[in-house]
DNA sequence: GTATTCCTAGAACGATCGTACAAGAAATAA
DNA sequence: TTATTTCTTGTACGATCGTTCTAGGAATAC
């Protein structure tokens, strides 16, 4: 039982490092060879760190969730109503510091959507986090039916806009629809 | 002035075979060789009348954009109002015979989203062309500040929606959704 | 110290990539 | 018919792909 330790650190500076370079460069222009040359590294070190390139995509898909996600979740969590949560989190995804990170999650996504076995834990959990941290956070005195049919709005009306507003940089035009739709929001929630 | 004419028809076929082949097997999995060998042709053909790969994309970008806007756009220039516009476009776009070929046009979008430059054409036209669709279906009489605002909302809405769909396939938690947004569209409008 | 394991790097493998070239079959104008 | 252009194919080139192998330092347990 001897031996130089794993450095677990290590590895996590690496995939933080890969995914900061698949946020520059793409998503689909992800090869051993040009992102160990951003990162400073041999491929063989990628290699060793992460077994073979599918798991590398995998590892950085998922801590590409955990900025997107983590970041805004215990925004919502930290709010009353629904109202005040939707507006929370439409704040956090049009950051324009973060538009970068958003563009390459709808890369994954769209690329996920063509080939759903390969990225199924993405898929499973790109609607669901958001489902239940929005379900959550209309309260247990909600209708389960009416709370889901909010929920379900809510995230594509955002995830809508923010395709807009990266696909247009029309800032000022999907901000005032975004306020349109916060709106409907106000009034706690009516029930069916 | 001799010598056999061009055939622009074979193009159009071979194009149209190569957007199913990518509606099929994905975006990202779109090379010479297997495009050519699902179409039985020859790589070589491919080439001649394509040119490169990237013209190839330009084209079979082209053609996907013809066949999902197209195909919803007629059918919102003969409705009255924004609200029989917009249920008929979420009614064409949730149709399941048409998810694999939304499924590409999501897989475009997030790789367009990190190639601008590539895919200008389609990102100066995938929010433009349903605008300009959507305001018109609003008529003449509406604000056009808020005509915009309430397009951009149906669209993202949609979008939002169509990707939930894709994702989850809970075809009655994403429908639910959609009624409820297209409810708040059946009043004409009310001015601001 | 030795032994063992981890980390990193360079070289090389076969496979696939986009593209170019040469040549034959097909279709038109003269 | 001949001349010319298009269509199609097979072949081959260099580049890049993911992966494996070999080997030399680095860090721990004994």
């Amino acid at each position: 039982m001897a031996g130089r330790p794993v450095n677990h650190q290590r590895r996590a500076e690496l995939l933080d490092a890969a995914v900061d370079y698949a946020v520059e460069h793409g998503f689909a222009e992800l090869s051993w060879r040009p992102v160990a040359c951003g990162l400073g590294v041999s491929t063989t070190t990628l290699v060793h760190h992460f077994g073979t390139k599918e798991q590398m995509l995998e590892a950085i898909l998922g801590r590409l969730r955990e900025r997107t996600f983590a970041a805004t979740s215990d925004a919502v969590a930290d709010r009353p109503g629904l109202a005040a949560a939707a507006r929370a989190v439409w704040t956090r995804t049009s950051d324009p510091r973060r538009s970068a990170e958003f563009r390459l999650f709808f890369a994954v996504y769209g690329r996920a959507l063509q080939a759903p076995e390969r990225f199924a834990e993405f898929l499973d959990r790109v609607v669901a986090d958001w489902m239940r941290s929005l379900v959550e956070a209309q309260g247990s005195g909600a209708d389960p039916a009416e709370a889901a049919r909010t929920a379900t709005l809510v995230i594509a009306t955002i995830r809508g806009l923010l395709l807009d507003l990266l696909t247009t940089g029309d800032r000022d035009r999907v901000q005032a629809a975004a306020e349109a739709f916060l709106a409907t929001l106000e009034p706690p929630t009516e029930a069916a």
